[in-house]
DNA sequence: TTGAAAGCGGTACCAA
DNA sequence: TTGGTACCGCTTTCAA
C-alpha cells in the first residue's frame, strides 16, 4: 500500500509538504502542489485513517453501540443517528453489545481509539456497564436511559408518561379487565411502563394487583400470551403489550384463533414502529418519534464534543403522544396531544 | 486519558513488559504481571485500538457500505452480518453512502486504516464506485452485485429466476394484463427482475410491450402507482411490484379506494421482508433469505481475509423461492421449491 | 524474563 | 514556501 512517503518520493518533496499539499493548505506553491497532486493520483493514494487519527488525536467519527441491530425501532434509531452524523461530516462506527453486560463493556473498550463520541443505549437503561475511564475521556451521551444515572446526559421517551395515556385510553374505550404484557424484567423503559399501567388501573379503577405477565418485547412473547390468554380461558377485555412487537403477535396468534382485535378484544401496543400502521387492524399506540429521539442525540452528542459542558440538565425526554387506530375504540380520536 | 507507559511507569516496568503482560504473552513473571494488572486497574487503563491497529497492520473490524441502512432489507441484512462477523470475534464498522457515487468513494476511502475487510453495496450494483487502491489492498466482498464485476467475488440474489417465478405465478392464477412497478433505473436489481417480468410475459402471453411504471423501492412509489392506476382507470388484473415495500404501498392506497389485493386485483413483491406476513392480506413475495445473504457474505469474506483467494468463482447466487400468500390466489401453494 | 528502540503512517512544530 | 523531525500509543524485534 502506498504512503505518504512514497507520493513525497515520487514528487521530489519531503512528506511534510506532501502532507500539507494533499490536506489542501495554502502555503504550497502551485506547481509543487500539481506535482504532489500528479504523484499521489499515480500511485492511488488513500490515507490511512488510523495514522492520521492517531496525530491528530481525533477520528471524526462516532460510535453508536445498540443491544440489537435489528428491527424497526434501531433501524429508526440509527436512521436518525445517521441524519446529523452524516450532516456533521462524520462516520458512524456501529458496535452491537448482543444484550449482555460483559459484551457491552468489551464493545465499549474497543471504542477507545476509533470514536471521538459515544451514543449508547445500555441493555439495563443504566450506565453502570460503561467503563469510568471511557466516560472521562470519551463525550457520551445515553440513549433511553433513566435520570438516575448521575453526570451523564440523556435522551430517553417518558415511558411513564406514554404507559399512562395508553392505559386511560383502554379504560375510555371500555375496558375494565385490562392486561398487561410486560418488557424484560431488567430494562427500565419495560419498567416505568408498567409502573404507569398498575398507576392508572389502581387510580381508575381501584384495582390493585392487574395481571402482568411477563415478555421480552419480541414478537414470540406476544404470541406466547395470546396463547394462555386462549387456553387459560383468561377474560380479558384489553391488552397492553409493553411494546408493538408483542402486541403485533399477540394480535396476530389471537386472530388465528378468530379473535378480533378492536373488535372482541382492545390491543394496544407502545413506540409505534412503521409496522403498527401496517397490521390489520392498525395498532394503537404510544407514538414515539424514534427517529428524532436518535437525532436528538447525535446533535446533544456533537455539542458535547465541541466543548459545551453537557449534563444531564441537557437530558431531552420526549413525551409519547397517543395514536389511536383499529385496534381500540375510537371514541376518543380527538383526544390526542 | 491514561497510556502504556503510564501503566508502566507506575509497575516499575518498561513499557515492552507492559505490553507483553497485558496482552497476555506468557513470557512475563508471575508477579511481574500481577504488578502490571494491578497498575492497569488502578489507572483504569484501556488500550487505544487506533494505535494498536497501526502496529499491529490489523484492526479486526469488518467495514459495511451500504446505500441506506434504513428499513427492514438492510436491518436483516445487517443482522446476517453481524451475526458472523461478531462470532468471528471482529467488529462493525458502518457506512452509509447515501446513495451518491461520490460519497461512496468518499465513505469506501475514509475506510482505508480502520477496515481488515470490506462489504460492499454499490448504489448500482456495479464496483466501479469502489477506487482501484482499495481493491488492490483490501479484500472486498460485493452484496447484490451481477457477475459483470470482474474479479471480486459477490453475493447475490438470483433477480431474473425470481421475478419469472412471481410472474409465472401471476398467469397460473389467470392474470392476463399484468403491470410491473419496476425499481431504480440504474439499479441492477431492479434491472433483472423488470427483465424476468418481461421475458415470462412475452413467452407466456406472447405480450411484447407491457406496462411498466417507474419506481424507486420506496412505499410512496407503490402508492403513487395505485393512484395512477385509480385515476387513468388502467385496467389490469395483476400487479408485480420491484420490491415489498412498493407492493405494500400500492395495496395500503388501493385500499383506501375499496379495492381489495387478493379479491379485486392480484399484487406481488419481491424479498419477502418481514412486513410481508403481517400486512393484510398478506403478501406473495419472491423469498430471499437475506439475513443468509449477509452471512454468507460474511463468510465469503472471512475466507478471503484468511488468506485464501477468492475471485468471482467463489461467488454465491441465492435462488428465491416463491411464497405464495393472500395477496394472489392460492391455486398452486404446493408449486413452491 | 526484561528493556531499548525501531517503526506503523501521518501531522505539525520549528528552522531554514 | 519548504524540509527535518519529534511525536501520537502501541507492538515487536533484537540484545542483554
Amino acid at each position: 500500500m502506498t504512503t505518504i512517503r512514497d507520493v513525497a518520493k515520487a514528487a521530489g518533496v519531503s512528506v511534510a509538504t506532501a502532507s500539507r499539499a494533499l490536506n489542501g493548505m495554502t502555503n504550497v506553491t502551485r506547481p509543487t502542489r500539481e506535482r504532489i497532486e500528479a504523484a499521489a493520483r499515480k500511485l492511488d493514494y488513500v490515507p490511512h485513517s488510523g495514522a492520521r487519527s492517531l496525530t491528530r488525536q481525533r477520528t471524526d467519527t462516532i460510535g453508536v453501540v445498540l443491544p440489537d441491530l435489528f428491527g424497526e425501532f434501531f433501524s429508526e434509531m440509527i436512521r436518525g443517528i445517521d441524519l446529523v452524523v452524516h450532516a456533521a461530516g462524520k462516520t458512524l462506527l456501529l458496535g452491537n453489545m448482543h444484550g449482555s453486560a460483559v459484551e457491552t463493556g468489551q464493545a465499549l473498550r474497543t471504542m477507545r481509539g476509533r470514536v471521538d463520541g459515544l451514543l449508547v443505549m445500555p441493555p439495563d437503561s443504566s450506565a453502570e456497564t460503561i467503563p469510568d475511564a471511557l466516560l472521562r475521556d470519551i463525550p457520551t451521551v445515553l440513549l433511553s436511559a433513566g435520570a438516575e444515572n448521575g453526570t451523564i446526559p440523556f435522551v430517553t421517551v417518558d415511558n411513564y408518561a406514554g404507559a399512562k395515556l395508553v392505559t386511560e385510553h383502554l379504560i375510555d374505550c371500555g375496558a375494565r379487565r385490562i392486561l398487561h404484557l410486560a418488557g424484560p424484567q431488567s430494562n427500565r423503559d419495560a419498567g416505568e411502563r408498567e409502573r404507569g399501567f398498575r398507576d392508572v388501573l389502581r387510580a381508575r379503577l381501584g384495582q390493585d394487583e392487574p395481571l402482568v405477565l411477563p415478555g421480552d418485547f419480541h414478537e414470540e412473547a406476544g404470541r406466547e400470551a395470546a396463547r394462555r390468554l386462549l387456553h387459560e380461558e383468561l377474560e380479558y377485555d384489553a391488552v397492553f403489550a409493553g411494546n408493538d412487537m408483542m402486541a403485533v403477535g399477540l394480535m396476530a396468534e389471537l386472530r388465528d384463533a378468530g379473535i378480533e382485535a378492536g373488535r372482541d378484544i382492545l390491543v394496544a401496543g407502545f413506540d409505534d414502529i412503521p409496522l403498527a400502521r401496517y397490521v390489520t387492524p392498525q395498532l394503537t399506540t404510544a407514538h414515539s418519534d424514534i427517529m428524532r429521539l436518535g437525532s436528538s442525540a447525535a446533535r446533544l452528542l456533537l455539542q458535547a464534543m465541541g466543548g459545551e459542558q453537557k449534563g444531564p440538565t441537557d437530558s431531552l425526554v420526549i413525551k409519547p403522544t397517543l395514536a389511536v387506530r383499529g385496534s381500540t375504540c375510537k371514541i376518543d380520536r380527538e383526544k390526542r396531544d
